[in-house]
DNA sequence: TTAGAATTCCAGTAATTACTGGAAATCAAA
DNA sequence: TTTGATTTCCAGTAATTACTGGAATTCTAA
């Protein structure tokens, strides 16, 4: 079996993106492929369109089901294990936030509370703790808030996001209403 | 020169980070140490303390300027060059998502954006065609929004963090007072 | 329980990437 | 200019990471 010329560039792109994120080239091909195929595939499809070793398209997909990338589908009559990424897209977002997350936020956030709290033993190191705090305190911020962005629903985030900046006025009017303020010099909605 | 335990934790972790970004350990750990000194330093110092050589040094210092993660800066009466990273975590952190996106993203925007207009070959082809366009789709809206984003103020943008979920619900509320219904029937503040 | 099919593991090898030391080039002050 | 200090480039080497084919294991249906 041969890839068309579309579906081969764009397995070939994201190949190359693979090592710009933690994966290697194979891991980013076959999540390209299983991406854009119309059914799950099997390992022996996926090496047979790739033209890597058997074993090598067995480890990509282990690799791949580690990100919860990609699931584990049986077909009804056939004992072969079957891969496909997640129906929706949000859904792989979702993922992908998640596990970068998880595997490169978490540790760090680890370190950096574990560092904090230790008795400085010079002023290079309270500068440094200085430092640290504030990279902490960045990171919780922001990881809180894609906590409670990600209990929204797709829909919710959608439309936030097509708002964009108009959020902010929106909120500068509803606080002005609330609080009954005439003008709080904070500008106005177009 | 020898950093302190607190320091060297800092510096190692921040090695093996960044193997999982784009980086090698050996930009990981000259930004790590950057980051947490109190002044700017030279290549010298750097390789003095990290034990790498003087070229390596060089190599990785090149990639981090490529970055805008560090900025040369040169001291009164001294030829060498230094090396400091932006003042603010906030800008630090801007310049990622920009690199980030400029590297990892636009190129493929701009892949999609070329295979979706090309006639499909086959079903399989129109199949393929309509999953990069929902990924497309996905990865416009989120580049535009952030976009939007980052022309606020920092200030701003912690704001409108820390209220988190509560922002859908005050929308809805001033949505409300807008057009001054009595209730949607989407709920309420508080 | 067994045969056959599929998957996982593993050791050797290939390919890639990182690192070093020295040589060449650049630069600023005299 | 020239000199001395600094940075950049480069080729060879080391280290790491990826890949292969086969052997061992697991699993299912008969």
């Amino acid at each position: 079996m041969k890839l068309t010329p579309l579906a081969e560039r764009f397995v070939l792109h994201f190949g190359e993106m693979g090592s710009r994120w933690g994966v290697n080239r194979t891991v980013g091909q076959i999540y390209a492929l299983l991406y854009i195929s119309a059914k799950p595939l099997n390992a022996d499809e996926i090496g047979d369109v790739l033209e890597f070793s058997r074993s090598n398209v067995g480890i990509g997909l282990k690799e791949l089901q580690a990100w919860r990338l990609v699931k584990l589908v049986h077909l009804p009559g056939d004992r072969r294990d079957y891969f496909e990424p997640p129906k929706d897209v949000w859904e792989i977002f979702r993922v992908l936030v998640e596990e970068r997350r998880r595997r490169e936020i978490e540790p760090t956030l680890s370190l950096l509370r574990d560092a904090m709290l230790e008795q400085p033993g010079s002023e290079e190191d309270r500068v440094a703790q200085a430092k640290m705090r504030q990279m902490y305190e960045l990171i919780e911020l922001t990881t809180g808030w894609l906590d409670e962005v990600q209990r929204l629903s797709p829909e919710t985030v959608i439309n936030l996001m097509r708002m964009g900046a108009k959020v902010q006025k929106l909120l500068d009017f509803a606080d002005r209403l609330k609080f009954g303020r005439k003008d709080d010099g904070k500008g106005d909605l177009p």
